[in-house]
DNA sequence: AATACTACTATACTTTTATATACTGATATA
DNA sequence: TATATCAGTATATAAAAGTATAGTAGTATT
């Protein structure tokens, strides 16, 4: 983990800093690569699997993501040769750091939720209703 | 910081943590939302100032992403009435704790660019050409 | 012979997101 | 009087992302 005092740091060492940023937001781009990989993150899965498990998920979506995340590293795809053809997907040692990311994610939004209850009892509403 | 072994953990608490991430990700979402966050890390700024430093950025995308950060209370708004009147944004408590999530993205991104070196070779060349 | 399973792909379409360009009103400076 | 500054807004358009619906090939079951 690289040491960082605050975010200013950034600008200190701008190139890489900025791509791996990107990166890792590309990892999270669009409605449904966050569903896959939390499906991912449980073991690995064929594609009608996952399917199965993200409602409303189209196969033309889940086959199009899926080929976004193998290119960029962070799933695995296998061909089983049996009948009928089975593809297995896994998450790759990258796809799994991902936790790390996550949990950071999940530590902010906690903390901002509480900081904005108030504000927030609307949306929380609508929400639930 | 909420303690998380793996990601499994979202499925057993699976309605508070995926609407914190799903704030997270929100915070990020959109062409321009890093951009300017970053510019704000640095301090308050005032509109114009925000649109130098951000290039190519139009004042509708960094007028309606400012009033998306602000209802999102990760940024504010002040009022100066100065002549002419000039309006200070800065980032909020809880959109300076997002550098602890971009600590996170930083780290996935640099490991994960190692782990892909080879692969990825290709596409740096790209980037920097 | 008809149906179902696997993992997708093809085409057309809708919705969302971003851009381009020009403009507002109030004040100040040249 | 003409021009520049501030912080935006208005309108139209282009590009990107996502959806709907149907179809593919190969095998296996009913």
């Amino acid at each position: 983990m690289i040491a960082i005092e605050k975010l200013n740091t950034i600008k200190k060492c701008p190139v890489s800093y900025v791509l791996a940023i990107q990166d890792t937001l590309n990892a999270f781009q669009g409605k449904w690569k966050m569903p896959i990989i939390g499906a991912l993150m449980f073991g690995k899965k064929r594609f009608k699997e996952i399917e199965r498990e993200i409602p409303k998920i189209t196969p033309r979506m889940l086959s199009q993501e899926l080929k976004d995340l193998e290119m960029n590293g962070i799933v695995s795809r296998t061909v089983l040769h049996t009948t009928p053809v089975t593809v297995e997907y896994a998450l790759t040692d990258s796809g799994e750091q991902l936790h790390q990311v996550l949990e950071a994610m999940i530590a902010w939004g906690l903390q901002h939720r509480e900081q904005n209850m108030v504000k927030l009892l609307p949306v929380l509403q609508e929400e639930v209703a």
